[in-house]
DNA sequence: GCCATGAGTTGATCTAGATCAAAACAAAAA
DNA sequence: TTTTTGTTTTGATCTAGATCAACTCATGGC
């Protein structure tokens, strides 16, 4: 189940960009002549500018449409949790619903552009198209399951599992865009790794390090390459 | 936001046992009616009995009528990650809509009951009781929240402060049941709030006699006595 | 009630990862 | 181009929490 919205269906995906990763939900074309109206508003959001902010008050979701954002929570003495790394065809936001407030900072980490979600108006299409409903509960669910994957990791893998676990799970993702599982770019820095998996950059650089020693990957700054995607996985037998 | 489910007004709510915890929905005296046919069905699980299990088929939420459960995750090598502990009130299963299968076990701390709640049939009826849809929605954003307020405390927080954090979280959701905010009985052992705060249950025991030493609270066995709520909540700058 | 078993505490030691420090490298600005 | 600034790597050291071990306490079954 992947954080993706299924209403970007043919016509109304052109617009919207999220076209290929929409799970086929079977609108007929009325249907999705009433989502057109739905997603339309784009917006753009360059490097290192902030899509939202902690305590502002909620209006959209926001579905990106291109780039790379990192999401986060702030405590009073500066510690930085990134909460997630999102990119092409996810949904920002899930988390402002329950109190109509974002709960975290979303800053692009490249340029980018999302489509904005009102979503009063996701509410009340959905109580029309119940598959969209459906829809959208599971996405919601599958962000719980995501996070719950998160806590996992945290509170009982070592720092090298950790890092491992985040590189296939961004390899799967690129390869369900179309883009290579074993060669990519990082969009995030080392100390932004950090922050998401409980560790320090000197941690995450050593781990690279080491997993580049022992001829799995190569790493080349920000470049990874997978040699031997087997091996890899049986680190953390999955 | 807590995570309690608005279905049980009133009459409905009598045979549910949710009560005093649902948030206010404005229901008319039909939309009542209809909510009545939806949970109905009551289940005990006695103490140390699953509720479900990971990889079985999902059909319903299930809503804590009485007792406590906690629900995990076991990975391959035995390793449990606690993924929450839930008490009278809220909802389980929420993880499971998006695959529509459980991704975790549920087990009963203590002597428990459950309303089964049908979630196709939450679903229908959400389409027609606009106020239930939008309530639920915020009941699984509220959840997402909650699990990034986990991954802030596994990420980034210290043993002790992780334990004072849970402490916290525990005499809020008593005191919002009306029970005593400062004065509780843990049903979990060290082992299982280890599990869920990435701690070895060792650690856990240290981190309660230190603060019992520094008078902040007593500790006797499962008992837990707060003596100096203000002290307990600066070590954490809350 | 008594016993057996599981739960909790406390001490001694070890280690993964944090911290401190310095150098190498890359990208952007001047 | 050179300078500046931020990022990454690597080494040396330190420490919070894990691990190992022993003992105490509580509880449920008989």
């Amino acid at each position: 189940m992947s954080n993706t919205i299924s209403i970007n269906i043919k016509s109304s995906c052109a617009s919207c960009g999220l076209r290929d990763l929409c799970l086929p939900v079977g609108l007929n074309s009325n249907e999705i002549e009433i989502l057109g109206n739905l997603v339309n508003h784009k917006r753009a959001v360059k490097r290192g500018k902030y899509l939202h902010r902690t305590g502002t008050s909620f209006q959209s979701l926001y579905a990106v449409r291109r780039g790379f954002f990192k999401t986060f929570i702030l405590e009073k003495d500066g510690r930085q949790q990134v909460t997630g790394f999102h990119m092409t065809g996810e949904l920002i936001g899930l988390d402002a619903i329950s109190a109509e407030i974002y709960t975290c900072d979303a800053v692009a980490l490249e340029d980018s552009e999302v489509c904005e979600v009102p979503f009063s108006k996701l509410e009340e299409i959905s109580r029309v198209i119940p598959s969209l409903m459906k829809h959208f509960h599971k996405i919601m669910s599958g962000e719980i399951v995501k996070d719950h994957e998160v806590m996992m990791l945290l509170g009982s893998m070592k720092a090298e599992e950790r890092l491992i676990t985040f590189l296939l799970n961004l390899s799967g993702r690129f390869s369900k865009r179309g883009y290579s599982s074993v060669d990519f770019v990082l969009r995030m820095t080392r100390e932004e790794i950090g922050n998401y998996l409980g560790l320090k950059l000197e941690t995450v650089s050593r781990a690279f390090s080491k997993l580049q020693e022992e001829s799995i990957i190569s790493v080349n700054n920000k470049h990874i390459h997978i040699h031997d995607m087997d091996r890899l996985k049986n680190k953390v037998d999955v």
